[in-house]
DNA sequence: GTGGTCTAGACCACG
DNA sequence: GTGGTCTAGACCACG
């Protein structure tokens, strides 16, 4: 899995790693079970320091998406809790794209279509 | 218009502002042409300084979403420009919310329904 | 002469209307010698205060480019004073827009057709 | 790079730091990909607020001049933006300028080898 | 009365 | 060490 990072971006470089690991299992491009690459691996590969890549495992681990043991490193969970509902956070961050995409001009079957390519045929 | 600051957030209070009138606008609970409160009411009834309300209001400004002048205070504009398309950056950002969602086990069908109601009829 | 607010300018009314008057002396709409509207008339007619456009006359005939006189009110100066150069910060600020338009890709020729433009054939 | 502010102008102090760093973009003063000041040893430098640096520093960002980033400081961007024409406000602020000059007896020429001047033989 | 600017100073997350 | 946020308070031009 290749990760980019943009660094024009406001969002700080741990979370963006974050968040596409998180896009990449949603994906299907990181499977159940997969292992990450090495804390040192992906710094040195990315050339960012290694605190940076292991703020971003952390939350993984801490938010359920991935387990970590010592003898194989990081591994995507093959069991992630389903809570079954949105993040207050995440509700108020989707009403504010869709209010913006809406004041842009933008019809609401381009952000539907947007929403199921991105959740995909599952 | 009631603003309501969720201090636990990491959203900056000034972005939370700025967010909710964006959303206000395309809800309707703001109209066009519509007063907003000016600063310093804003920020007193908020109990926040006026500098932060100041920066909210200039960046709506920027944006294009609102007008200000100093006879008036401020007001929503009735032109906003509609560039016809959502930014990359709201792209990305909708797909980790999707993204999230399903891996929470959040049906398609249930972020679909979200989105329409954030659109609203119009 | 029909003066315009752009209201979405964060240039001044007043300043606006001088600004306006200046360029309609240099394009010819404005002749030499020709009566302005009185305060009162053009504040009436724009619907703001008399204040803004009597600061916006007492600007321009501080400037000479219109003089005052009970009876008539204002008039065009016929014999506006040639300096024969620009200001500095007329300068400055030439060089800020060349260099903004330089940064978005306007080609030269581009800018100095409209200097010629707005210079006129005489 | 040497920003000189004019306590006189009534530009505010941000914007005169921003539109000299515009400037210095264009000229070739700040190259590409080049650091700028940080924004403390800026403003201790120029003996003002940090505050009034960041606004500038801001404004630079969000136009796309700028990458600002908290590891290593703010810096020139290498891929501006080229929108391919100038603001309306440009504009009006053009024809402003080469009015005032007219009527001042500049003559075009000289106002033309200005414009080629500021934009260099690029 | 309004928004806009600026200061001095503090604290914070990121890296 | 860096930019970003926020406060308390002051002053200003515009209208």
């Amino acid at each position: 899995m290749i990760i980019r990072i943009d660094e024009l971006s406001d969002v700080p470089i741990y979370q963006q790693i974050r968040n596409q690991i998180v896009m990449g299992i949603s994906d299907g491009t990181l499977a159940a079970g997969e292992q990450l690459p090495t804390v040192r691996a992906l710094a040195l590969e990315m050339g960012i320091n290694t605190m940076t890549v292991s703020k971003a495992y952390q939350q993984l681990k801490m938010e359920g998406y991935i387990m970590t043991d010592r003898k194989n490193g990081a591994r995507v969970r093959s069991n992630i809790e389903k809570q079954g509902n949105m993040s207050e956070g995440n509700k108020t961050e989707l009403k504010r794209i869709v209010s913006e995409a809406r004041l842009s001009g933008v019809p609401k079957q381009e952000i539907i279509k947007l929403v199921e390519k991105f959740y995909g045929g599952k």
